[in-house]
DNA sequence: ACGATTTGACCCGC
DNA sequence: GCGGGTCAAATCGT
């Protein structure tokens, strides 16, 4: 049995993930009893920070897989190798969840969305669980290989209370308006729609490293990383208005290992991204809570 | 007419 | 065999 790709590199940044966890979790106890505006808005970048980071080294380590073990299915096929194709195997996609409140006076048709559009394919009703699973999936999927999924699922006790859990990496040209759009609009040259993920996962790495100790008063300081932070949904959900981030995000890995974070964030973001640039307030797959409509969302299919 | 959603069937790993 | 995840035909909405 051995395990995707070698284990001493996922020790380190399984520390180094621990250590930014650990690190933002402080972060929010100052953040907590923060009186000033200004140090909560300094602690707030902070935090947002530490996850960013952590979020880029979990995705840097899935792709990994998919590379260097051209499919990372660790078992079952060892002799078996598919042609080139780096179909990632689900298991070593990058993976994380959050936890999303929606506020309860906020009028509940306005979206929430993550910035991407996602398509619904499917949903699940699942052991112990008083409501159905949404199986969503990037819209680009199909045009643009997007692979990017998530899953949505209404909390047993609180139906204000959404889990949603994120996997794989957008690679749709969406990627990169939702990170930029968001932030602040300050575009490198270097965004184009075209750059794979592969690439992008290792230059985030690099530029993060330039970019922690350079970011100046930008309104976020994953404002200035490329496509990559777009899986960073913890912070796309901040930013809107009717739903509160919770304050609960899991990151974790096909190794086995998963680390939680609950911290007391009050999400106090403004600007607006959504899916349609210009009109359309598309319903969110979060939101649509009547009766009929479980979620809204995607749905959608492939060949 | 077309794209999105619904929903039962199918697939796959445990 | 069971449960979770995905497919894809049918249906719905625009």
């Amino acid at each position: 049995m051995e395990k995707n790709h070698s284990s001493g590199e996922w020790e380190k940044m399984k520390n180094e993930i621990n250590e930014l966890m650990i690190e933002g979790r402080d972060y929010a106890h100052q953040f907590g009893s923060a009186s000033s505006q200004e140090t909560r808005e300094h602690l707030a970048k902070k935090i947002l920070q530490s996850y960013h980071k952590s979020l880029t080294i979990m995705n840097y380590s899935g792709e990994l897989d998919q590379v260097s073990q051209g499919g990372g299915s660790p078992k079952s096929d060892d002799s078996d190798q598919e042609p080139l194709v780096i179909k990632s195997s689900k298991k070593s996609m990058p993976r994380w969840s959050s936890k999303v409140r929606i506020a309860p006076g906020a009028g509940v048709d306005r979206t929430l969305d993550d910035g991407f559009s996602w398509r619904k394919y499917g949903q699940k009703d699942i052991l112990g669980a008083k409501f159905p699973r949404g199986y969503y999936r990037c819209t680009y999927r199909k045009s643009q290989g997007c692979e990017a999924t998530k899953q949505v699922q209404r909390s047993d006790e609180n139906q204000m209370l959404l889990e949603i859990s994120y996997r794989g990496i957008h690679s749709c040209s969406q990627a990169a308006n939702v990170g930029t759009t968001m932030p602040i609009q300050n575009l490198e040259p270097n965004q184009t729609q075209e750059h794979g993920n592969l690439d992008m996962v290792k230059e985030s790495v690099d530029n993060y490293n330039h970019q922690a100790h350079l970011h100046h008063n930008l309104h976020y300081p994953l404002s200035s990383t490329p496509n990559l932070e777009n899986n960073n949904a913890y912070m796309l959900q901040m930013r809107d208005q009717n739903i509160e981030y919770f304050g609960s995000t899991s990151f974790s890995s096909d190794l086995g290992t998963s680390i939680n974070y609950n911290f007391p964030a009050s999400g106090s973001a403004s600007h607006s991204a959504s899916n349609s640039p210009s009109t359309v307030p598309l319903e969110s797959p979060f939101e649509s809570y009547d009766p009929n409509h479980p979620y809204g969302g995607f749905g959608g299919f492939y060949s």
